[in-house]
DNA sequence: TTTATGATTAAGCAATTATTTAATTGTTGA
DNA sequence: TCAACAATTAAATAATTGCTTAATCATAAA
């Protein structure tokens, strides 16, 4: 897997550990996976909002100001990814976010990145 | 912006509170770009691997097995969003990750999100 | 069993994007 | 100045993806 041997040494690294921070495989699948599925702004707002309350599939989408096929279409990317669960009552399906570690991480980490690019923004 | 009513009320939730919780468009224009720039495998391997050392691009790219225009492409995204520094000695254009906290947040982000998805790889 | 409502799925489209190959720019040394 | 090497850019392509409209599924009430 990979190169044995880089094409310059630049004598300031040191190659076997340079490749033993190297992450596998499997790491690199699963974390930009996640990172993936707030990457888009729509599915971004929408994680955060069920971050801090319980909503059916029309409620989002009057709060995000989306279509419900758009939002159901994120809904399901965000569930298979194990970022949120759902529940249904009556005819309504709700949705909130998952309590696992990784939702709860990626939580804590969207509301850290919101206050790093945009410091104004600390009056919310 | 937005509507102002639910088309639902379903009682378990203060409106006027989700509303509260909601961030500004530039909140998340800035947290989904952060996020979207690892949200690719490739780019979030390169961003890992200058996270711990200093490399030209001929040695990225045999490090993480992709052509050197490709490397390059990702390395202008990185840039631009303000997520690596670039220095140029001699024929070689090194990069780093940059010294800033929103780099170093996303260092740690990784590495943690990294040991929750994969919890079998604490041997590194 | 209808009818109405909420949610999802299907099909299609426009836009974005990751990568390749080829051409070009920038720098060093002969 | 020329040749070699590192890096970037350009053009083209293939693949992904976010969203729309229309159709379908699921549930509840009349």
């Amino acid at each position: 897997m990979g190169q044995q041997n880089l094409p310059h040494d630049h004598g300031h690294n040191d190659e076997r550990k340079i490749r033993e921070h190297l992450p596998g495989e499997n790491e690199i699948a699963g974390v930009s996976e996640a990172m993936k599925q707030l990457g888009d702004p729509s599915r971004l707002r929408i994680f955060w909002l069920l971050c801090h309350c319980e909503e059916c599939v029309l409620n989002i989408a009057a709060i995000v100001n989306m279509s419900s096929p758009a939002v159901s279409h994120h809904l399901r990317l965000l569930k298979s990814s194990g970022l949120i669960v759902s529940r249904r009552e009556g005819k309504e399906m709700y949705y909130k976010t998952a309590d696992t570690e990784l939702a709860q991480t990626l939580h804590y980490m969207i509301e850290k990145l919101g206050k790093i690019t945009c410091p104004q923004e600390e009056l919310s």
